[in-house]
RNA sequence: GCGCCCGUAGCUCAGCUGGAUAGAGCAUCUGCCUUCUAAGCAGAAUGUCGCAGGUUCGAGUCCUGCCGGGCGCGCCA
């Protein structure tokens, strides 16, 4: 659908059109500039543009010459009640009701899908977040990436792309074989040898030992005293298939669910880095050299060696990358690229939702998507999302988590202590890249402080006052809408802006704006509805007046599914009852 | 030392890709339930948008330089 601004835009355009064929302003001017927006104060319209001031001084005109000239275009156009010029050259519309009234039918008419958009245009954007390593349990350094990309998919879906939602999952590297060897402890401990305590630098966690007992079931003693190059495959196989259930059991407590989980293991099985490694030498990108030593403190016992490296320095990297270790097996990087590109095969844009702490390896992934995408014409848009830290506070004090030291606040725990609408909500009320405080005992303690339940309070109060109108025989109509007044105009005023809204965030890729026009929307609500508390004939239900009632129900209707299809995108649930 | 992110009310944060007089929540104070849900509303109070320059009709927003905080800077993942 169109938003009712894209509408207006194009109006403008039609106004310029004319002047232009008037002789009034010259033709070919840049309109790109201009805008088509709700000015912040209401009070200026309903809507403002700054057409005026961007063409006035390459028409080489007066801003107010050409804004009267424009005013008297836009005032014939269907649906303005007015047109003024206001400040250095403004120009605020005022609708009149009936095009309100209309866009209040559109939202019942398009239900779920108002706001819905065709922007995407059908294209297909790969998002790939959470990715943790199969190693453990998810814990709440995990949480926001998880919430913030399952979001932005379901925005972008919501705005018109196809959504591949993806995880990556580690399998090749060496926590995997740390994972193995811890498991192989387990697998000894449920064979009824004492283990003790679990050995420096493996995993120490309780997860591990139903794994453990998993093996000893499935191979009885016979990998006890067995040398590792026997056992570490199989062990590592199952361990990981084992975190990975864990995985997606604590995501699906989220609600959570990916399209598509992509093994890194596979991608080298396939053979998919050697491709990548053969086309980038023969683009001259990747070469045998020297790398450096690392900037900042270098150690005692570098030395340099010579290793096949990813030229990222001609993308604007400190240094070049390798793709290879000195052992002839792949970098976490070289495995990396490889997995970009085939994304990319499949997709029209990539965004990766990656924790801050990857911030430094951002340039070289861009530089090599940008290289191998991008041979044939314009390279694929990929963007890397980053999600600042959470840092994990328990009664105000820094509460430093680490799955080797296994002392982890497990996502499981909180969502069962809070509820997965206030840690989604919460995730989602302040953009992705500040940094954000998560004390855990306060977040408990808090949670009824939520604005989420401000939100979902809005929508169970319009579903209890239908509810109860229903008993008592109304039924929500728009045979009378033009009853409504100048309250209930504003307040379609606000919703209206869903649309718009919905493609500004998804262009942006910023799903928490989802989050704040809903809490703007919820205030306008509840401040209407306490009208009625001092004012009985400002209440939804008006029992003398049936026409009256059944517009504002109506109303009240309207703004409830937009409060759905709001929390929708949000992945919260829009309750009933409070 | 270098790179990325952040700096807005006492605290936690928005600010719609440069618009008009910078906004919410929490905390504090004052009112509002015989009522469609008070998990709500109305009002009061709170600011050198880190600092200094620059760009232009116009800057919290863009550029440069400082200051402060966070993250990162090995063939780890």
């Amino acid at each position: 659908m169109q938003t009712i601004y894209a509408a207006y835009a194009g109006h403008l355009n039609t106004a310029l059109d004319a002047l232009e064929a008037a002789g009034t302003l010259p033709g070919g001017l840049n309109r790109g500039p201009i805008t088509v927006e709700p000015p912040r104060d209401p009070s200026h319209g309903d809507l403002a543009t700054n057409a005026a001031m961007v063409l006035a001084k390459p028409a080489g005109m007066n801003p107010r010459a050409l804004a009267e000239a424009l005013v008297a275009e836009l005032v014939k156009v269907p649906g303005v009640a007015s047109a003024e010029i206001a400040g250095p050259g403004f120009i605020n519309l005022r609708l009149d009701a009936a095009a309100w009234l209309t866009e209040l039918r559109a939202i019942a008419a398009l239900a779920g899908d108002y706001g819905r958009s065709a922007m995407g245009g059908g294209s297909t954007v790969n998002v790939e977040y959470v990715s943790a390593n199969p190693t453990g349990p998810m814990h709440m350094g995990h949480c926001r990436g998880a919430v913030v990309g399952d979001a932005l998919a379901a925005l972008l879906e919501f705005a018109g792309h196809k959504v591949i939602r993806e995880y990556y999952v580690n399998d090749a590297g060496g926590q995997v074989d740390v994972l193995a060897r811890s498991a192989h402890v387990r697998y000894r401990e449920a064979l009824g040898e004492a283990v003790g305590e679990i050995p420096e630098g493996l995993y120490p966690g309780d997860y591990l030992v139903p794994v453990g007992e998993a093996l000893a079931k499935e191979f009885g003693d016979q990998f006890v005293s067995a040398p590792e190059s026997e056992w570490l495959v199989p062990f590592r196989t199952r361990a990981v298939a084992a975190m990975l259930a864990e995985i997606k059991s604590d995501l699906a407590l989220l609600g959570i669910h990916h399209d598509l989980f992509s093994s890194e293991a596979e991608l080298q099985a396939a053979g998919k880095p050697d491709a990548a490694e053969q086309w980038l030498r023969a683009h001259d990108l990747v070469y045998d050299g020297h790398l450096e030593a690392p900037k900042g403190k270098t150690p005692d016992d570098w030395e340099p060696v010579e290793l096949p490296l990813f030229r990222s320095t001609k993308f604007g990297d400190d240094q070049d990358r390798p793709i290879k270790k000195s052992d002839g097996s792949w970098t976490y990087f070289g495995a990396d690229l490889a997995y970009h590109f085939q994304k990319a095969e499949s997709a029209d844009a990539l965004v990766d939702i990656w924790g801050a702490d990857h911030a430094g390896t951002v340039k070289r992934i861009k530089a090599a998507v940008a290289a191998m995408t991008g041979a044939e014409g314009a390279p694929k848009p990929f963007e890397v999302k980053l999600v600042q830290m959470v840092q994990l506070l328990k009664g105000g004090q820094p509460f430093k988590m680490s799955k080797r030291a296994g002392n982890f606040v497990t996502l499981a725990d909180v969502v069962e202590m809070v509820g997965k609408d206030v840690v989604r909500f919460t995730m989602l009320t302040r953009k992705p890249e500040a940094q954000m405080d998560f004390d855990f005992d306060k977040v408990v303690e808090a949670s009824k402080d939520n604005p989420v339940f401000y939100v979902q309070y809005a929508h169970a109060r319009i579903r209890s006052t239908l509810r109860k109108a229903e008993a008592e025989g109304f039924a929500p109509s728009a045979d009378a809408l033009e009853l409504l007044g100048a309250e209930e105009l504003e307040l379609i005023k606000l919703g209206a802006q869903f649309p718009r809204l919905v493609e500004g965030a998804a262009q942006a890729r910023e799903p928490h704006r989802v989050a704040f026009f809903l809490h703007d929307l919820a205030a306008a609500f509840h401040a209407y509805w306490n009208l009625g508390n001092d004012k009985p004939e400002k209440r939804f239900i008006v029992a003398q007046d049936g026409k009256l009632t059944a517009s504002r129900l109506y109303l009240a209707s309207q703004i409830g599914q937009l409060v759905r299809n709001g929390l929708a995108l949000l992945g919260v649930e829009a309750v009933e009852e409070m």
